[in-house]
DNA sequence: CAGTCGTGGCG
DNA sequence: TCGCCAAGACT
């Protein structure tokens, strides 16, 4: 903590901190945005929106959210509808949208609020922090916007304006403590949540990361890094380790009904949960193919398809080479196991299916037709 | 605590 | 094409 005391001596310095919430507050009230979860101005916002489009909104921009927020609203009006939901059918709702810890942790949580709370969500933070999927951002960012409570939402927009308000040079991680202290002090005790959300919209709007709207904004003439001319290049972030490529083979079995052979992954880790088509271990260096055909889920005459897919995740990319074989039957060894299944091509939008399992089929059944 | 965990858009 | 990174949480 002592590497941030700089950084903080300067704040202190700084002149009156309260004077941006009433010039941020103004500006908020002529350039709200209307979203689908938020409540007209003046009107209480529903927590169950709210806590539903803040999980969908980790590490996702408000465009993708769009869509899957309206569906899941129009499918689970309320959080005991949620909660009584299987989890496969979560799961398929929030295909494509990434991160499926947070599927799992949003029902867990639905389920969490109808059990310890009567199916009303907590006001307070430690009772919101202590929901599955819900963090010290998220808990914050519920109890200003839902519940109007003098909470510090930090976000990655908040963040970048503070680092940019401030002038702080300590690269991302290492700042983070000291924005955090910085930013609760800015917190004003009228309308917090209308504080909170017009902080993230002016860090998405205006004071974005790359070519911020500078002569836009309201706090302008408060703002360290606007001043010393180095607002566009913070907050600054420590190089991050080259992304690795793993590469496998993915197997896609035909039955001769035209069936696919599928399997669902483990209920934790990468993309669990979800519906793959069953491929080998994907790891690093070169592409052993004999190994790789050993993993097959049946010996059979596997023929490979041209071409490759390609798909980059968080941590790594990888690249997958597909093999089709034809099945003798849709039983045998594979059916007896929980996980797999077979599907018909005309019902493969009812699966849990991730981005990277889609295109795998797209590429696969495409070849074949 | 540093690593794990998706995906799409944009310059 | 490629790297960046978005309303982070969990282990």
């Amino acid at each position: 903590m002592s590497d941030i005391a700089p950084d903080i001596a300067e704040v202190i310095a700084e002149p009156d901190p309260r004077a941006h919430a009433s010039r941020l507050l103004a500006w908020y009230d002529r350039h709200r945005r209307d979203l689908p979860w938020r409540a007209a101005p003046g009107e209480r916002a529903d927590p169950y929106r709210v806590w539903l489009s803040e999980i969908m909104l980790q590490q996702t921009t408000v465009v993708t959210v769009g869509g899957y927020f309206d569906a899941f609203l129009r499918r689970w009006p309320t959080v005991r509808d949620l909660a009584a939901a299987p989890l496969d059918s979560v799961l398929h709702a929030w295909q494509g949208l990434g991160y499926y810890a947070r599927a799992r942790n949003l029902h867990a949580c639905a389920q969490a609020v109808v059990e310890r709370h009567g199916g009303v969500f907590p006001d307070d933070l430690e009772a919101l922090n202590a929901l599955p999927g819900v963090g010290g951002y998220t808990a914050a960012a519920i109890a200003a916007i839902a519940f109007d409570r003098q909470a510090s939402a930090v976000d990655g927009n908040v963040e970048r304006v503070i680092a940019r308000l401030h002038a702080l040079e300590t690269p991302l991680p290492d700042v983070k403590p000291a924005i955090r202290i910085l930013a609760e002090r800015l917190v004003p005790a009228t309308r917090p949540g209308d504080y909170a959300q017009a902080m993230m919209d002016l860090g998405a709007t205006v004071c974005t990361p790359r070519a911020p709207r500078c002569v836009l904004c309201p706090l302008i003439d408060m703002c360290a890094g606007r001043r010393l001319g180095v607002a566009e290049v913070l907050p600054r972030r420590r190089a991050k380790p080259a992304r690795p490529v793993r590469q496998g083979i993915a197997f896609l079995l035909r039955a001769r009904d035209g069936s696919v052979l599928l399997r669902r992954r483990p209920p934790s880790g990468l993309l669990g949960g979800m519906i793959e088509v069953p491929s080998s271990p994907w790891r690093e260096g070169e592409l052993d193919r004999a190994d790789c055909l050993a993993a097959a889920p049946l010996p059979a005459d596997w023929q490979p398809l041209p071409g490759i897919v390609r798909h980059v995740f968080t941590h790594f990319e990888l690249r997958l080479e597909v093999v089709v074989a034809r099945a003798p039957t849709t039983t045998g060894m594979a059916e007896d196991a929980a996980d797999w299944q077979w599907c018909a091509v005309d019902r493969l939008d009812e699966m849990a299916l991730p981005t990277v399992m889609k295109k795998v089929l797209t590429h696969g059944l495409k070849a074949l037709t």
